[in-house]
Formats: structure tokens, sequence, C-alpha cells
DNA sequence: CAGTGGTCTAGACCACTCC
DNA sequence: GAGTGGTCTAGACCACTGT
């Protein structure tokens, strides 16, 4: 049995030259957290049993929690204790919640259609975005979303196909990928690189679209990035103008 | 049976403890800082010190200064004390930074050229955007700004006049609005409120930046906002997408 | 060296939640 | 009432910065 099942161990670093007591717990149960040994809803032990878990006082504990809040891993309740945070539940800033999400909740029915799934090799942007090996096999998938029922985006999207990420094509008709991400896979997102540019339609997108083949696009890019600095994915979205503009808000 | 000590606290609000200490001492703090009573690189009281003047323990000092340190107005150096923060010493992330300073970085050339700043009334969506009466005086600049020498960009801005923001119309052409805001101006850009669409360029814009009236162009439109929630301008940006595309990370 | 922030302890009382 | 996190105190020792 090399799995030791313990979530709280109390293997603290008694060496000088190490991190500081709170930082070690803070780590440890970081780690706990996104190893899925502590799950999303789950409460951490009170902050009375850790100090006798880990042998040091509950200042020290506290310190410990206090970042792990702050980071938005954990959340705290008066009376209650400390829960690890459902990665949906931790706040969405900008496009960290996607596409669908954001036109619900302007108060317009979203939906998707798929148009193709299929492995291949990975373009080199796309290989260098997602940290891959040069032709890596990627799940590609290109999908039409609609709004209201009239087209509004076309979307091309690569998967690394391993940890279950590939399941993503599957739901992706009704779901929103960033919120499979979070809500399905239990990945953290953290941060999502984005970038925005303007295009011409061209014939093949307009097709799609319906829309003149000499109608500006707006092309973004999305890489959304999990709390390990793991990039889950490479989405290129092609929005018409005049359905959909995207807003964010940047914090410092 | 109230606790009724701490009377003599010259400083705090005795009101029936409305507010722990420590978010009184942060509160009291940070108006100092946004106030200016305490400036920009200005060294804080010794921990020591906040401790004899505020009447509480170091512990309850420090929860104040951390709260303050995670916010990013100041920053604390050991051995040394805590200092407010300089604006532009404080991390920026996304466009919180400005379009010049984003295209030097990238290693190239960035110049502006002011084509006109005049005073009018604020467009609805502008006075709304900046809490400002409708038809409110706003001051009005339109420039081009230009990647190693080559049109890039459209600008048109509106700045309301108080508060010395006016003086920007003078610095625009060589420097960043964004950044003479924080450097010269000492506002604490807190957020920026994007967003992003695709236009036709259309012949007076394609005029000005040398390209076919059809071609398309990226508009953006930026709204900084300050730490105080007071919105310091209204920007619309048309950028050439074969010159330049918009790139921000999105932190959760 | 003295002054500063960084870490940590061993308590205490409170407000809140659940039973 | 028992258990929990929220706040606060009065110390202590360390590492770092300046002189």
């Amino acid at each position: 049995m090399s799995k030791t099942q313990d979530p709280s161990s109390p293997d603290l670093d008694a060496t000088a030259s190490a991190l500081p007591l709170f930082a070690q717990i803070k780590s440890s149960l970081r780690q706990d957290i996104l190893d899925k040994r502590l799950r999303a809803g789950q409460k951490l032990p009170s902050e009375a049993q850790m100090q006798l878990s880990f042998g040091v006082s509950r200042i020290t504990v506290r310190q410990a929690l206090n970042e792990l809040q702050s980071e938005g891993l954990i959340e705290t309740v008066n009376g209650k204790g400390s829960f690890v945070t459902r990665p949906a539940d931790a706040p969405r800033l900008g496009m960290l919640a996607g596409f669908k999400e954001s036109l619900r909740r302007s108060g317009r029915m979203a939906s998707g259609r798929m148009l193709s799934v299929r492995t291949g090799p990975a373009p080199q942007r796309v290989a260098r975005a997602l940290d891959l090996p040069p032709h890596a096999l990627v799940t590609i998938t290109r999908a039409i979303f609609l709004a209201d029922g009239v087209p509004t985006a076309f979307v091309k999207s690569y998967y690394e196909p391993t940890l279950g990420r590939e399941i993503l094509s599957e739901r992706l008709a009704t779901e929103d990928a960033m919120s499979v991400l979070e809500d399905e896979l239990g990945f953290r997102l953290d941060q999502t690189k984005i970038s925005a540019t303007a295009v011409k339609c061209g014939w093949i997108r307009g097709f799609l679209l319906e829309v003149p083949a000499d109608e500006p696009l707006l092309h973004m890019r999305f890489i959304p990035i999990d709390l390990t600095g793991l990039a889950l994915m490479y989405s290129d979205v092609y929005f018409r103008p005049d359905r959909f503009s995207y807003r964010a808000m940047l914090r410092r």
C-alpha cells in the first residue's frame, strides 16, 4: 500500500533552512486539493484539529488558510468550517466563463452545433501554446454557436486528448468548453490568455455564419490555463460583430 | 457587560465597534493613501509606532498591513519598513498598461500624432460610462498612433475635464494615456473595462490609417477605473489588424 | 549596534451554526 | 451547549537593513 489516504499528514520539514511553517502547511493543503485528495465542496479539518495534527499554533494554521482563501482554493464559513471551493464557484471574471454562459447572462438563447470532431497533429503554434511536442496528436473540434437561433460564432478548438479531456467533444453541443473543464472535469482555471484581432470573413466562414464574404469578423483566441500552469485548450473563435461583442474586466 | 474598554484610542472609531479594529486601521491608512496624505513612495510609520498610536497589538496592525499589501496599496520590505506603492510599480496586467508601452515591450517604436483636442458635450454612452450628467462637457481628443512609423491605431478619447485631467492633452503625443494617468496624475488604476468588436474601416478611418475602405479593423473600447471607482476616461480605439493584435491575460 | 518586518506561541473572548 | 471560525492580546525569537 503505497497510498496513504490521510490528507493531514504531519510531515512538516523541521530543518531550519526550509520554508516557514505556514507555507509548508499551505502547500501541503494546496497539493491535497489539486490532487483531489480533498475534493471540491469537502470540509477541511477544523483549525483545532490541524493545530494538533501539524503541531503548530492556531495562528500559524490560520495564516496558511488565509492565503489559500485569497487564492480562491478554499472558503471559510463562520461557525461551520473551511471548505474546498468548487471550481465554478470561484468568481469568474472576463471570459473565464464561456461564450454561452455570457450570452445567457444577457438574456439570449445560446446553443451550439458541432460540425466535426477529429484527431490530428497539432499545428506548430498550437503545440507551442499547449506545451506539446511538435506534431503531437490533438483533438480538433469545429462548431457553430448560435444566439437566439442566429449563427454568431465559428469556433475551432484544439485539446490535448489525454486526461479525459476528449470527453469534451460529447458535451460541447450543449455546454461551454470552459464550463465543462471546470464543472465536469474539475480543472481549476487560473487565468486565460486572450488575443483579439479582426479579419475578413472569407467565403467559407461566410457560408457558415451566413454573412457576405467581405464582412469583418472579430477573431479572438482563448487559452485557458490551470492553477498548475497547464494550458487546457487552444481555441480560435470568429464572432459576427453585429451579433456579439466581447466584454471583459481587467483587474490590476 | 459590553466591552467598554478602549475609550482612549485617538484615531479609531469608537462607535460600538462597527468594524473590527484591523479594518478600521486598514481603512484609515487606505484613506490617507488615496487622499495623498501619505504620498507614493513614502514610508509608513513602523509597526511598533502604529501599535502605540492606534493602541492595539502588533498582530492587529499587521493584519491591516497585510490586506493593504494584497490590494497593492503598500509594499513591505524586511528590515526597512512599509511603503506606499507608486501606482506605476503596481503590477500591470493586460491592457492596464497602454498601447505604446505594450508596443515598446515588443521592441517596436511607438509614437503618436494628435489630430485634434476640443471640448464638447459628452455623447450619451460616454456620459453614462463616466457617470456624468447628460451633455456634460468633456475633453475630446483624436489621435493617430504609429508603430515603427506606420499608422496603426486611430484613437478617440473622452476625458472629464476637471481634476487636472485635461493636461493629458499636452502629453498624449509622446506618452500613453494610461501611463500619464498613473505616473503623472497619481491615479491608481484598479480595473479596466474592455470590449472588442470588428468594423469595416470606412473611408475616413481608411484615409487616416492608410488602408482601403473595406478593410476590417479591430475596434476596442477601454474604460480605466480608479481604486475609488472613478471612471477616468472613455477611449475608442481602431486598430489595423495587420499591425497590431491585442493581447491580455485574464486572471481568476 | 538598533530598528525593522517575518514568524510563531499560548492563551482569550466573541459571533455564528447546528443540535 | 458544543464546535467552529473571527478577532485580539502580550509576549518571543529570528533575519534583514541601516549605522
